[in-house]
DNA sequence: AAAATAATGAAATTTAATTACATAATTATC
DNA sequence: GATAATTATGTAATTAAATTTCATTATTTT
């Protein structure tokens, strides 16, 4: 009864049973559920033509405590300025729309990501990538990007990393591989030719193969431990690729991991780190009121 | 101003400009929201260790009538369960609580963006960029992998793009600009000398100079175009940089805003770009889930 | 049709929020 | 570096809002 996450979809189907008054409270809610969560009681009970107490115990009989929490439920929920579908930029976009729409898809993807985090891929990863002797993150167009950033990161552990975009280097070092090596493949669709064959290649060797992509593409299939995102298809939308941003993030879980699992000293460069951010909490600047 | 839409992403950037006792309560909001919107105005004083009037007036600053109709608001802005106070990854984080710490600390990045957008300078970094007849993008550390995303990104229109992080070709090519280039610098700090030395150079030469960094730097001072941006406290280098994020996601605005403005041959020459790469990727096969 | 039960509203009460005002802290000015 | 001006904050008074009580009116049951 008092699943207060959707106090609407609620008044929605007890709409039958309702009495005379809770019905016609329960109609003028329904109908400006956003003018209701501005509404005082004394208003919403004019509106609705009834009395004050009744709309009262309208609230309570739906589980609130009282008419102020009824209008929090309702509030919360309503859906908040953030997007939740897809927005595609076209052409009639301009710089007051397009901007907010490319941000709202990369937030939805990151809370997507959120909700169904491989923790266990990513355990087994960072496990991997900690005992690696040699780690190569191998990714092509945009996800060469993402390869970099990851090579750039993990170069500050003792590992030595590598990343390629050449076709001819990536499968020469593909077929090299040798026990203690990772190959780090991050591809959005797991379709693309090199990474696959490349992959392919470096699952032969006894190295280690870690895929960052779609759990179900042929690189998913040839890969030893497959890191797979739940990222909406936005590969379309001109140039943006969300999938990009969450990629980068799960770099930035992968390095925590292995520093964590470095232990000591890798706790102690958190525990530094921790400490330089407390004086930016601190008025540290002359402060000037916002109006 | 009294934008209603995030509420906690206001109080998020406003933080550092607020008085003593507004950033008591601020950061009581902030730590549980939740529990904020069912607290009373002398439940959330007592909890601040502020007076009731304080509360409100807050309340009142950010644009709400007063408490409830602010509690309203932050019901509104609740996203399921995110964390809306930067949390730092400590020696007791497991591999169920650090992934989403640092997505929280993204998401929350973003949606900080997202109220303060800096639209006039992206627009006019956009009419730059579209003029432009050679672009470079300059960045160390971190902000090099934004450097080369911009690059990779750009270098799909005509116009001639460079990337490079070498200190002495930064200073050359900037030393030899010319009035149709754009030099743009990336820089979270806006005080990495290399950059700021060769946007200083650039400046003299009759090049644009747009810079993404704080807005109140050397670096800001000596570029034409600034695109600042509100980004919260950030943790160093190889630990996730949230600010490099929102760099990438502004990067894409920047292009999608250029392509745009290039109408309809733009989009064309995009669509052609993207059928180029087809061939280099595999069918797509059955479902076949792997983890 | 009468009794029992449930629904509703007027008025009283309680609780919460707001305003007015005084004091303290800060910032600006000389 | 002291003093004036401004801003920030808290106490107490006030107002507004929501809730409870209780009497009245509908509705249902027998």
């Amino acid at each position: 009864m008092s699943n207060e996450s959707n106090v609407l979809a609620q008044i929605q189907s007890a709409l039958p049973r309702l009495s005379k008054s809770d019905r016609k409270i329960a109609e003028v809610v329904l109908t400006d559920p956003e003018a209701a969560t501005r509404a005082s009681i004394a208003h919403l009970a004019q509106q609705a033509g009834v009395s004050e107490p009744s709309v009262n115990r309208f609230c309570k009989r739906l589980g609130a405590t009282g008419y102020p929490d009824f209008k929090i439920w309702l509030a919360r929920s309503l859906v908040s300025g953030l997007q939740y579908m897809s927005q595609v930029v076209d052409a009639e976009d301009t710089v007051d729309t397009y901007p907010t729409k490319l941000l709202d898809n990369t937030i939805n993807a990151l809370m997507l990501a959120r909700e169904n985090l491989p923790a266990p891929a990513i355990e087994n990863a960072v496990e991997h990538l900690h005992a690696a002797r040699r780690i190569y993150f191998f990714g092509v167009g945009t996800s060469a990007a993402v390869a970099r950033d990851a090579e750039h990161k993990f170069f500050r552990f003792q590992t030595s990393v590598a990343t390629h975009t050449d076709p001819l280097m990536l499968r020469m070092l593909s077929a090299g591989g040798q026990a203690d090596d990772v190959f780090f493949f991050i591809s959005h669709t797991g379709r693309t030719q090199v990474i696959v064959e490349a992959a392919e290649l470096a699952a032969t060797t006894g190295a280690t193969v870690i895929a960052m992509t779609d759990p179900a593409s042929p690189l998913a299939d040839a890969s030893h431990c497959v890191i797979g995102l739940d990222i909406p298809e936005n590969t379309e939308d001109y140039l943006a690729m969300t999938s990009r941003i969450v990629h980068l993030v799960v770099i930035d879980m992968l390095v925590t991991g292995v520093t964590l699992k470095r232990g000591a000293e890798g706790i102690e460069h958190l525990a530094r780190m921790k400490e330089s951010l407390l004086p930016t909490r601190l008025p540290k600047q002359k402060k000037r009121r916002k109006t």
